[in-house]
DNA sequence: GATTGTGAATAGATTCACAGCT
DNA sequence: AGCTGTGAATCTATTCACAATC
C-alpha cells in the first residue's frame, strides 16, 4: 500500500532517481513483467538496489518484504509522487530552434505536461502556429498565462532576453521555469528555476576527455 | 600562476561549477572588468565565494592573495581546464526535432565544439545539410565518425533506436556521448555518458510544485 | 529463502575559520 | 586592510548490514 505522504526535505537528485525508476518501470509494463524486486531493477538498468530501497522508503512503504514491488503499482504511486498522474499546463517562450523543436516534441504531452501558448517577439511568428500551439506576441504573455492557468514555462529565448522573459513570467504567476538560456536567472524563493545549458553539458563531457 | 595540473578525482558537480564560473568570467569581460574576486563573483551570480576558491584550489592557484583574480586569466585557465581551448570534434545521430535544433544551435560552434556530419536513417533526409553540415546515412556512420576524428557523439534518436546508434559510435571510437533519448545507455567503461532527458527536468520541477 | 525497510557506518560535498600573502 | 588558499568541522548522500516480514 503506497502511503504517498509528502515529507518536506526531499532533495533534487533523489527526485530525479525517482523519475528514472518510473522509467525503468515503464519499460517493465511495455515488456509485460508484473512484479520485480529492487535487485532485478538494479540488475537490468545499472542501478543501486540499496538505493532504490531508501529513495522510496522516503515515502511509504511501496514493497512486499519477501516478495518485491508491484510494476502497476509502483509506477502509479512514483507517477503521483512526481505529480504526473495529471497534467500540468506549462506555456513555452522562444519560437527559435530550441523552442521550436520543444514545442514538436511529443514526450511532453505524453508525460504529463502539456503546452497550452507559445511566445515570440518576432512578428513573423505571431499567429502561426507550430503543432497547433498558437504563437502569441510577447506582450500578451501575462494575460495568457493567466487564460490558461500555467503553472511551467519554459524560456527558449537568447541570453539578453532571459531575465526579462523569466520576470514576465514570474509576474503572470507562473510557479516554476525551465531554463534554456545560459544565465543565472533571478526569480523569487517561490519559484523555482532549473536551468539546462547544453554547452555545459558538453563541457562537462570535454573536461573528462583524456 | 595558473598551474594546470590535472589531479585525478575530480566531482563533476564541480566539474559544472567550472562551467558556471567560465560563463560569469565572460560576461565580465564583456561588461569590461578587468579583475575581480571570489566574493564579487558570489554576490553577483549568486554562488558561494568559499565554494569559489575550493574549486579552483584543486588545480593550481589562480589568484593574488590580498587582491582577487584577473579576469582575462581566470577566464583563459578555466578554458584549459575544460579543455575548451581548442575545438572538439563531434557528430550528430538523429535529424528530427531535436537533432534538427542541436545543429541549428549556434551556441556550440562558439563554445569549443563542432559538429561535422550528421547521420539518420531517413531516405529524404540523407544527402540534405543542416547549417552547412552534410547529413549521411547512419550506415556511414563508421566510416564518417574515423575520417572526421570524431571524439564526441550527440544522440538524439528515439529510445527505441539509441543503444544501437550508441553502440555504433562506440564502435567507431567516440569517447564520450550525449545522449538525449530517456534509456540508460549501456557503454564500456571506456565512455563517458551524459544523459539529457527534458521530461526528468519538467517531473523534477512538477514534483516541487505545491 | 527471499526481499523489504532502516539504523549505523562510510564516503562525499559544503561551509567555517583562519593562516599566509600582497 | 583585504583576499586567497586550506585544514577542520559540518552537513548531505550513499552504502552496509541486519531485523522484520512474507
Amino acid at each position: 500500500m503506497p502511503a504517498t505522504s509528502l515529507p518536506e526535505d526531499i532533495s533534487p537528485l533523489t527526485v530525479n532517481r525517482l523519475s528514472v525508476y518510473l522509467r525503468c518501470l515503464r519499460r517493465l509494463q511495455e515488456l509485460g513483467e508484473t512484479r520485480t524486486s529492487s535487485k532485478a531493477l538494479a540488475r537490468r538498468f545499472h542501478l543501486s538496489a540499496t538505493q532504490i530501497r531508501k529513495d522510496l522508503a522516503q515515502f511509504g512503504e511501496f514493497g512486499i518484504r519477501g516478495v518485491g514491488y508491484e510494476v502497476a503499482e509502483l509506477k502509479e504511486g512514483l507517477e503521483t509522487l512526481l505529480g504526473v498522474h495529471r497534467t500540468h499546463p506549462a506555456v513555452l517562450v522562444g519560437a527559435g530552434n530550441i523552442g521550436t523543436a520543444l514545442a514538436r516534441f511529443p514526450g511532453f504531452s505524453s508525460g504529463g505536461f502539456r503546452i497550452f501558448a507559445i511566445f515570440d517577439n518576432d512578428l513573423d511568428k505571431v499567429g502561426r502556429r507550430i503543432r497547433d500551439i498558437e504563437v502569441f506576441h510577447s506582450r500578451d504573455l501575462g494575460r495568457v498565462v493567466a487564460e490558461v492557468g500555467a503553472e511551467i514555462g519554459i524560456l527558449a529565448v537568447p541570453a539578453a532576453a532571459a531575465q526579462e522573459n523569466c520576470d514576465a513570467l514570474v509576474a503572470a504567476g507562473i510557479q516554476a521555469v525551465l531554463n534554456f538560456a545560459p544565465v543565472q536567472l533571478e526569480a523569487g524563493p517561490a519559484v523555482r528555476v532549473k536551468n539546462v545549458d547544453l554547452l555545459i553539458f558538453l563541457e562537462e563531457l570535454a573536461f573528462f576527455l583524456k
